[in-house]
DNA sequence: CCATCGACTTGCAAAATGCAAGTGACTGGA
DNA sequence: TCCAGTCACTTGCATTTTGCAAGTCGATGG
């Protein structure tokens, strides 16, 4: 019982925030979960038009990272959404940060409205009828 | 009411950001240097241990974008210094966010000091030993 | 019975990453 | 004059990660 070395890289909280995050979708996802965005579908629907299988991907890393939680919401066909856990929650200091030097820098680029509240946001939440089959165990070859 | 399409993505803001600094060492080097690491062998020095082309690359990504510029310290064998410039020195505020949201998440991460001030800053901003060249008069390029 | 839908998988090509060794411009020493 | 050494990169691959398009699976409604 001696994990010598538990970082990747280094113990920096921004290299380990990195080694989670640090790609060009995973906080486009927080974003649009922040935004009341729940369903699979409502998330490859985003205008950045994510690969679904990097979007499923990034799903499961941060599910296992504890960032978003899948809770089921319907039985029949068993299907989950997707909401932020109190650790995602906390990453919209950073969206905010980013929305902060990406309008201040980058000419031309807006904030699509932040935070859970307004209409727009309670209309796309919910999920008018979807379905969903989980649990996917490793297969063999 | 031009250019229709200017954007990689979209126009959101943290997605244009992303674009530039979604990846696991573009705010790694930013870090180093608004802690005062001015020189590419500093810069090639940190805990991390970035490759040395993949730092290249994103200093020359970052000097385009704008983040930061190269100033020549020596010019025998020219030499440069990598400064932040002030939308650089900006994304202070998005480090931030990172050290707060990973120290707050993710166990055992630490804060590598932050901000330009401090004795140690100083002192390791630098370069220990400008070479100085006699006029020798050589074309280069 | 079948077309459809939502939520993913799979296959594969293309790009990004990582590693190690090499190069160019010099400097200082033998 | 040679040679070892430094610094700042570059180059050549091998490996990994992306991205795209199409396929699959469990319903469902017509």
């Amino acid at each position: 019982m001696h994990a010598s070395k538990p970082f990747a890289r280094s113990a920096c909280a921004v290299a380990n925030s990195l080694d989670l995050l640090g790609d060009k979708w995973s906080l486009l996802v927080v974003r649009d979960l922040l935004h009341g965005k729940r369903t699979y579908g409502e998330l490859a629907d985003s205008p950045e038009r994510i690969p679904t299988n990097i979007l499923a991907e990034r799903l499961r890393r941060l599910e296992r990272a504890g960032i978003i939680a899948s809770t089921p919401y319907q039985q029949r066909p068993t299907r989950y959404a997707y909401t932020l856990t109190p650790s995602g929650r906390d990453l919209g200091e950073v969206l905010l940060a980013f929305v902060h030097w990406g309008k201040r820098h980058i000419p031309g680029t807006v904030t699509l409205s932040h935070g859970p509240a307004g209409g727009t946001a309670a209309a796309a939440a919910r999920p008018r009828r979807p379905r969903m089959a989980r649990d996917k165990t490793k297969r063999g070859v």
